[in-house]
DNA sequence: AGATTGATGTAGCGTCCGCTACAAGAGGAA
DNA sequence: TTCCTCTTGTAGCGGACGCTACATCAATCT
């Protein structure tokens, strides 16, 4: 049985798989070396040092979330936006979705702190999900670039209060917002 | 000269303001303690340990962060909700607001994840947030409850967006809910 | 006076960190 | 064959980490 090769590319599922298990706080070279079932002195071999690699990472955990969007992409458009939003829960409810936004807030505050790559890696994340809110706008809404922007700030706003133990906050607000009914 | 005496309550401002500048993340006992004017032996003797320190900071820090908004209240409430969010937005874009935003990133993330002391810290100061808002409702609003918990969700969406480079996305979202005019 | 307690300094423990020096094997190129 | 480059293992460096052992000194109490 040949040894799989390695390479940043058979390497970096591995190394994300454990940050969105463990965070990026925290993510030493051992410990990653070791999910990925190779050395820390290979993982400097292959990215040169440790910055690279957690930029690499990012970059390749933006595009891992892209193809998450994409495959959340329903058949057909909701036809208001409530039931817009109301899909967009639903989608942030799924478990898979958990590790991804505890993930997520480690990227913010590394983004806030101008750490190298972060800001780029989250920028792109939320533009891609803005461009899949724009798509799940109702085809007849009046205003879908300024509608997009604003839904994904309520709920950009209401995922923060979540995280922070404020769910009624969060779904007070976006009751008293009319674009959510119970 | 007498020195002064150590203790909880004399440390905890300094090390309010090291971490303020430095960061919750890479926050290890020696610099503390250089900040402090102490050793990292005294801060162990004063906290037992690193986590209760962390912990006890986290709480001091809402606390300032409570005073901060009650010096923040303005003599005369506002008379709409778009002068309201108008206000709100200039006293987040004062200078001393900015270190305090990348640092809530930081307990936003650690709340996320879980890290003991950081959810209380987090809840208690969008708490505090959210009644200073309700607070600065215009007096005739039809629903001040609602209408706060609504603007919060919109402002901290605002900030997040704002904190990974979107600051035009959060503008032209904000436009879009009609509370905010150019 | 003698004993007790609290506050502090010095030194160091064991562990983890990012990273490097060095050697060795494998495979292709001359 | 003889190189040479790519990849990998082993070992370890220097430093930071949280924390502790131990001694000291001043203040307080009996």
């Amino acid at each position: 049985m040949p040894t799989a090769p390695l390479s940043r590319e058979t390497l970096l599922p591995r190394l994300a798989a454990h940050v969105l298990e463990h965070g990026l706080g925290g993510a030493s070279l051992r410990p990653l070396a070791r999910a990925a079932g190779t050395s820390d002195r290979m993982l400097i071999y292959h990215f040169g040092n440790k910055e690279t690699l957690i930029a690499d990472l990012l970059g390749y955990i933006a595009d891992i979330y892209s193809a998450a969007l994409d495959a959340a992409l329903g058949p057909q458009r909701p036809q208001t936006r409530q039931e817009c939003l109301a899909r967009i829960l639903a989608e942030g409810r799924k478990p898979a979705m958990a590790a991804f936004l505890v993930l997520w807030w480690d990227i913010v505050a590394g983004s806030a702190r101008g750490l190298p790559g972060y800001r780029e890696a989250a920028h792109a994340m939320m533009a891609r999900q803005l461009a899949w809110l724009e798509g799940q706008m109702p085809e007849d809404d009046p205003d879908p670039s300024g509608g997009a922007r604003y839904m994904m700030t309520l709920i950009e706003g209401a995922l923060m209060l979540s995280a922070v133990g404020h769910e009624d906050t969060a779904l007070q607000g976006l009751l008293a917002s009319g674009l959510l009914r119970l």
